[in-house]
DNA sequence: CCCGATACTGTCCTTTGGTCCAATAGCGGT
DNA sequence: ACCGCTATTGGACCAAAGGACAGTATCGGG
């Protein structure tokens, strides 16, 4: 149920050049600054990690690295030159927040209070124009969205038989995450999820959480 | 950016029976519940305004006759079965908030403080199946995927990093084969088929056998 | 009011999965 | 002959998953 803790909370920054920016220092004085690359043994639980971008390197790597630095802990990146479609991958790699590199201390200190409360930090324009080409990409391709709407009706079909709480819990398993993750998503205990697994595996009489994740995608039957 | 305001905030729930669930109350014992429709004259600033939809009618609408009765005040949006589809659409309406009606005391407590702090809320699991249908739409094909080719084609395009034994393995893992099963099926131990997964979760930058299973399937990119 | 369904939580225990360190062996290229 | 890549295996160790057994609480009928 994260452990929200209520003032200041353990602040990392990661930079290529092992420099922080004068505002992030104003922001958090206390806070530790580290390069890109140095070893991290371990992190205080709820720590925030605030990643400055490489220009030079390509984001995702960066991003990739710094996980297996630090583990869980949540990631909030500094972009000089917030971008769109860079934002959109770093998201779906797990990061937290993401935002200007430029930011104000204030600015800063409000990203953080966000994510550690276990919030997403997307700078109000970056949404408006994700959201836009969301919402226009998929009101598009009516006739490329088939095989999708014909593989999540199909998937509702086989969900049918379970409980709500039983279907979330199953949509979650089948997008890969753990049995944590999803007590932490659902804000229930790691116990409560795996019995709702337990009864799911039954129901479409799955062996494992990895045949379960086959037959919520199509891949499949029960 | 928008004023932060400290501690205790106020809280205005909106339902179609004019009725709270449990957990809110929970939550916020203070709050000021309303039904639908009923006119709101001056709301303090940085007021937190919850709609609880009613779901024999459309959201949007709900949400208009919400944004006209509240103005600017900041709404969090609670349904009791989460769509894709209606958060996106509520979104880019103006939501800053859209989580599970049924989310217990503590995250709803969470929500409001991340809201209040001037940041947005989507449930993870949301986010993902958000990030999923983004990225793909916005890597749209241009020419007009094939279905079922592309994907297998994407496939092989991510397993040609491996090589042969680990491609063999890949598949199976895909296919759900526990370690013990793929050991046997390819006359080799255990311990080895673990060897294999291994380099093929750091070529493919997989967490786990299922994150692989989601690659190898083209339920996700590598 | 009791009952069944749903949701939620706990403890104990076993099996599986995954990583780390280390080693052997064949094969092709320089 | 040496090097790099691939395939193979061992052992130790820890984390995650899943089953067994049990219990509490809410809610909507009959």
């Amino acid at each position: 149920m994260s452990s929200r803790s209520p003032g200041s909370q353990f602040q990392l920054f990661v930079s290529p050049s092992g420099e922080a920016l004068p505002r992030w220092l104003e922001a958090f004085p206390k806070a530790v600054v580290l390069a890109q690359g140095t070893f991290v043994e371990s992190l205080p639980d709820g720590a925030l990690v605030w990643l400055r971008l490489d220009a030079s390197r390509p984001a995702p790597e960066q991003l990739a690295e710094l996980h297996k630095a630090v583990g869980a802990a949540r990631i909030v990146v500094l972009a000089s030159q917030p971008d769109n479609e860079q934002a959109l991958t770093l998201f779906s790699a797990g990061i937290r927040g993401y935002c200007n590199a430029h930011s104000t201390a204030a600015n800063l200190r409000q990203v953080a209070s966000v994510v550690q409360a276990g919030g997403l930090w997307i700078g109000e324009a970056l949404m408006q124009r994700l959201l836009a080409a969301t919402r226009t990409a998929i009101l598009k391709t009516p006739v490329a969205s088939l095989p999708q709407d014909v593989a999540s009706r199909a998937a509702a079909d086989r969900l049918s038989a379970l409980t709500g709480r039983e279907q979330e819990v199953a949509r979650a398993v089948a997008t890969g995450s753990s049995n944590k993750e999803i007590a932490r998503q659902l804000g229930i205990t790691e116990r409560t999820v795996k019995a709702h697994i337990g009864s799911v595996f039954q129901k479409l009489n799955a062996r494992d959480r990895l045949h379960l994740a086959l037959i919520v995608n199509g891949q499949r039957p029960s």
